[in-house]
DNA sequence: CCTTGACTCTAACATGATGTCAAGGTCCAT
DNA sequence: ATGGACCTTGACATCATGTTAGAGTCAAGG
């Protein structure tokens, strides 16, 4: 089948699809005489599953280990649920961060009158905080 | 001062100093006769803003405005209150995405044994969810 | 005065994941 | 055989940031 069909039906853009075939994610398609990539439902396959992987927020490097994994029938599921393990940790990194940038706007929101006067403790805030602070933030 | 300790004193990297210049983010700053960039208190007081505002996750267009707002005495606090509250809900949105992720990817690592067994709820799931259902997710 | 080390300059390339556009070839149904 | 839909590669864009390289500058100490 065409790459747009396979696009379709793994839900990878066609642009991701050539680009996980050059950074070598995914093995080279067979090519038709014309130059046309040629995929079986074996790539489609293996599409959807990187797909899947990338919802739920795997970089390709990981997903590049998982489809190791998956292609490995003999391996133990240890492995597998150490790198999700690992991964939820780095979501919860991220959520915290995020919680905590809401979490200090929405106070200084919180303290902004957001009417015509000009003063606003989200701006004097933005202007006074220390450098040092936010090296610690980041 | 030069641009190593503007760099310090503000908290923003040399290399995104000379960025947020050529962008036009901050005014060129004056220049000795060396070429050096020279930086005053007023500089560095405009780059830990943007520093400050960088760390609450806000986009360099983001800060732009806010940067224009802080400059004007005049401007109502409404203004800046509004701009923070729709950062704010861009901010839920991309905690929600991830605690969905996280949600997803937690209840698929119980499911899997963790052992010396092969089989693995995360694999197969990652194998055989719908693309379309994943399309949703994204 | 000269050397040395720390600093600065510009420009370019890299990252990661993805989009878009352009110029050209292919496929198929009418 | 023609038109429209599809495919090819390559290049440029995004966003914020890092790194490196080659070359110039500054300041302090011998």
């Amino acid at each position: 089948m065409n790459i747009g069909l396979a696009s379709t039906r793994s839900g990878v853009s066609q642009r991701m699809i050539r680009h996980y075939e050059r950074i070598g994610l995914v093995p080279p398609p067979a090519r038709r005489d014309s130059g046309y990539r040629d995929y079986d439902e074996r790539d489609v396959h293996r599409l959807r599953f990187i797909a899947n992987a990338r919802d739920l927020g795997f970089s390709v490097a990981e997903i590049a280990t998982l489809l190791g994994l998956w292609e490995d029938r003999e391996r133990a599921s240890a492995e597998v649920k150490h790198l999700a393990l690992e991964h939820i940790e780095a979501l919860d990194e991220k959520i915290a961060k995020l919680q905590a940038m809401r979490a200090t706007l929405n106070e200084l929101a919180e303290r902004c009158h957001g009417d015509e006067r000009p003063d606003c403790p989200i701006l004097s805030e933005l202007a006074n905080a220390a450098p040092s602070t936010d090296a610690e933030l980041r």
